[in-house]
DNA sequence: GCGACTTATATAACTTGCTTAAATGCTATC
DNA sequence: GATAGCATTTAAGCAAGTTATATAAGTCGC
């Protein structure tokens, strides 16, 4: 088979892909103002991963930084944001003064649930048009990927 | 099988992936100026896709706008920073000549040729680890993905 | 052919999502 | 209890986009 196709192919869709994730579409504005938030938030796909982060359970700044493959300021960033909003919360770890632990505000969850299956939409019409084992190769592909840039940028373990 | 786990497992990669594609390696700056090309030079993935773009003959901007989901602004800057570096060479199309038709400065090819590949080679590791019918599932499920993504932002046909 | 339009590209100003470097506050070790 | 070190934040800056606007070339009605 004819690899370098497939790869030259990869590069030329990677990009243009994240560019449509990142572009956020007005109907989702639209369905999170009629659920009584502002109308101009902007979820980036950095928030969403927080979200969806945090539904396995609250989570310092360090790991959420980590888990995103971003700097902590970048971290402390997003996670700002999403507390101006009032999804998130900060609060002390009582175990370690200097830990920060972030969790949904009580009662988001379940907003945040439907925030995220809004960014879920496209992907999952996409995926009902693989069959099991194509949808198993491609997340599979994607960790792959994830690795071996990890590397190539030289990360550490 | 549980689809949600693999939709949320994407959301979560996509993000984190491109940030890596993004962070131009050290290694491949150096492979550049041992090249003779000025050390400086960021090869952003945009400047890949226009790159690989080429390979399949001489483009106009709004063509390459086109086929990297980018605004013509967008397209027009790109080609600014390849032809700053003496990769790319603009000249007006003799058929209609409002239109630009940006092409490999004589010479230049086999260079992008080289440059691409050290873009590619983390790509091409992780695909190594893929089956035959893995890899063409994984590109076929960024294939889905693009349009799905594309109709969700509105794209006109 | 002349003027009003449309189209292709370019320029300018701005936004966003990150980054690194320095500052702050807490922990731990000696 | 000083000093080294870690988690987070603040500050400043950069890169890759965007929109709005300008310019220049082609098209069409008359």
């Amino acid at each position: 088979m004819d690899r370098e196709r497939l790869v030259d192919e990869t590069l030329m869709l990677l990009p243009t892909l994240m560019r449509l994730v990142e572009r956020p579409s007005p109907v989702e504005m639209d369905e999170i103002a009629r659920r009584g938030l502002a109308t101009d938030v902007q979820v980036s796909p950095g928030h969403i991963q927080v979200l969806i982060a945090l539904t396995r359970g609250p989570r310092s700044v360090g790991q959420l930084a980590e888990e995103l493959g971003v700097s902590p300021p970048g971290a402390t960033q997003l996670v700002d944001k999403l507390a101006e909003h009032g999804m998130v919360d900060r609060h002390n770890d009582p175990a370690d003064r200097r830990v920060v632990l972030v969790d949904y505000v009580a009662g988001m969850r379940e907003v945040a649930r439907r925030i995220v299956e809004d960014r879920r939409r496209p992907l999952h019409n996409a995926m009902s048009k693989m069959t099991d084992v194509e949808a198993l190769a491609f997340v599979k592909g994607l960790r792959l990927l994830a690795r071996s840039f990890g590397a190539a940028a030289g990360e550490e373990i």
